[in-house]
DNA sequence: AATCTACCCAACCGCAGCGGG
DNA sequence: GCCCGCTGCGGTTGGGTAGAT
């Protein structure tokens, strides 16, 4: 059962390449081109599985390669093609010249995973820990739970400004900033989700808790991310996003039935959701309707207006 | 200085998709 | 339509190394 090896096991190297083989590969391609990959290894004079070859090539020896740190630039870029198509490695890597599937996916691994995850994101789905939405829409909305960001959200109270600059308020949001410093450029209108970002103290993490003023730790409000961005991909991209699905649901302050939105332009072309709203609003913060848009997370990007 | 730990990244493995026969 | 071989992709592993103890 399964499939013959697609090379001679026992006859091939395994392990680091040492320098002869990459001038041997090296040599090969450039005099033959990138070819049969199966048969390349035997006519290269390479004792080397001919996956092995190929993945030594696209990975580490072609000349394109661009080596060297990932800017800021690049940083966005993967984060928002992660957004739309997930771990199609290949994919992302065809829109960032000089940079191989394996090395973005690399990055992706032990940079940006992280990073996201600190900031209580959860990297697979671009949103914040289900435990923590769920968490914290439960406590200050009677909304029924639903699977659809869109379809949870509910009014909520807004921040005073004053309340924008509270120490603990900053703490989460420069962690945020600092830890994604190419945040700040993105211009997407985005759902509306509430979020809880907590900074206990305990060295930097952010907790994945709910909690209250009176603990002393932050409740922040982070927008869920939108649907998908519009990236042309030249490829077709999954069924119908939840941007479609929101045309009816836009939590803009028109549809929601709030007062001077404010001029940023919506997808409705109404005018931008609210976001930012802590649950430790306290209620004449509430009866405000502000507005108060602390950071937008849309993937992409977290904006602070 | 030695050991331990965490992190990074090159490389491997197995599977899916595609095309030719 | 089916089978087979090849390529490409994504998940995972393991060696090397830097930093901490």
């Amino acid at each position: 059962m399964g499939r013959s090896p697609c090379c001679e096991k026992q006859h091939t190297n395994k392990g680091a390449w040492s320098k002869e083989e990459d001038d041997r590969l090296i040599k090969y391609i450039k005099d033959n081109g990138e070819g049969c990959w199966r048969s390349l290894p035997k006519a290269a004079g390479l004792a080397r599985c001919g996956k092995s070859c190929r993945l030594r090539w696209i990975n580490y020896l072609r000349p394109d390669l661009k080596r060297g740190n990932f800017t800021p630039d690049e940083d966005e870029l993967i984060i928002n093609l992660h957004t739309s198509v997930g771990n199609k490695w290949s994919l992302i890597a065809q829109k960032l010249p000089g940079r191989t599937d394996n090395e973005i996916k690399n990055y992706w691994n032990t940079h940006i995973k992280r990073k996201l995850q600190s900031c209580g994101i959860d990297p697979s789905t671009h949103r914040p820990f289900k435990r923590m939405a769920d968490t914290v829409a439960g406590a200050s909305t009677s909304s029924t739970t639903t699977a659809s960001p869109a379809a949870t959200a509910t009014p909520l109270p807004s921040v005073p400004a004053g309340n924008e600059n509270s120490s603990s308020s900053s703490i989460s949001r420069n962690k945020i900033k600092s830890e994604f410093p190419l945040f700040s450029t993105t211009t997407s209108p985005s759902l509306k989700q509430k979020f809880v970002v907590t900074d206990s103290g305990n060295g930097g993490g952010v907790e994945d808790s709910v909690s209250n003023t009176s603990s002393g730790v932050t409740v922040e409000e982070i927008a869920y991310p939108p649907p998908p961005p519009q990236i042309n991909l030249e490829l077709s991209l999954a069924p119908p996003s939840s941007s479609q699905q929101l045309q009816n649901g836009c939590l803009c302050r028109q549809t929601l039935g709030l007062q001077n939105g404010g001029n940023h332009p919506c997808r409705c072309n109404n005018t931008i959701p609210i976001v930012g709203v802590s649950n430790v609003a306290s209620s004449s913060a509430a009866t405000t309707g502000a507005g108060y848009c602390y950071f937008k997370y849309f993937g992409a990007g977290i904006l602070k207006f």
